[in-house]
DNA sequence: TGGCAGATTTTA
DNA sequence: AAAATCTGCCAA
């Protein structure tokens, strides 16, 4: 499991960091698992994407909380999207997590999403939150430690949940928004054929 | 209080 | 290209 100390770094150093990690779901459904591949920061300063640009909400209110905690939120009214927050407490950075690579329960993933092609289980932040099974349940609630969803760099049987050394980071503009779109917050590991566009 | 844009995905 | 449909912000 990560520990705290995972993030004493900036909100942009650990949207890096992250890339390689594993995030962990053990629900009552199964256990999935995947391998975190696209990120993007969202900052408290400077930043107009960021939902807590405008302030504390109730819908933002756990971008506030603890870093390494899930800020979880619904989007369009229809999908969730799933993020680590960063910063210290009162500060509201996150960290979405856009696209994983499928690692185990790779069958109950297709079952959620309804989709059979590996490469489109996990390839964007809505599509994951729905094959890992994660909701508005685990909003606020801690990744690291023994929790049900968790992240962490050692799984059995395995390769350490690190970024191999002949990964590069490409880092570019963000997906989706349009105040804030100038800026280069999003990273991903280099030709994954996992992320949710090139 | 109404209209609209938004960190998306799917289908026509 | 457009729909599905919730939250927050800003104008009346």
């Amino acid at each position: 499991m990560l520990t705290t100390s995972f993030f004493n770094a900036s909100t942009v150093q650990i949207a890096r960091k992250l890339l390689g990690v594993y995030l962990v779901h053990d629900g009552p459904e199964g256990s999935t698992a995947g391998r975190i591949v696209e990120t993007e920061a969202y900052l408290s300063k400077g930043d107009p994407a960021c939902h807590a640009a405008r302030g504390q909400t109730r819908r933002n209110a756990p971008m506030f909380g603890q870093p390494g905690s899930a800020y979880v939120y619904l989007i369009y009214g229809m999908y969730h999207c799933f993020n680590v927050v960063t910063a210290k407490p009162g500060r509201g950075e996150a960290v979405l997590i856009r696209a994983i690579e499928p690692v185990s329960g790779i069958d109950l993933m297709r079952e959620r999403r309804g989709q059979d092609k590996l490469m489109n289980l996990c390839s964007g932040p809505g599509k994951l939150v729905i094959a890992m099974g994660i909701g508005m349940e685990h909003n606020s609630q801690m990744l690291l430690g023994a929790q049900n969803l968790f992240l962490t760099r050692k799984l059995d049987g395995l390769p350490s949940g690190i970024r191999k050394r002949s990964e590069a980071i490409y880092q570019t503009t963000r997906i989706g928004i349009k105040e804030g779109s100038e800026l280069q917050l999003r990273f991903y590991i280099e030709g994954s054929p996992f992320v949710s566009r090139n």
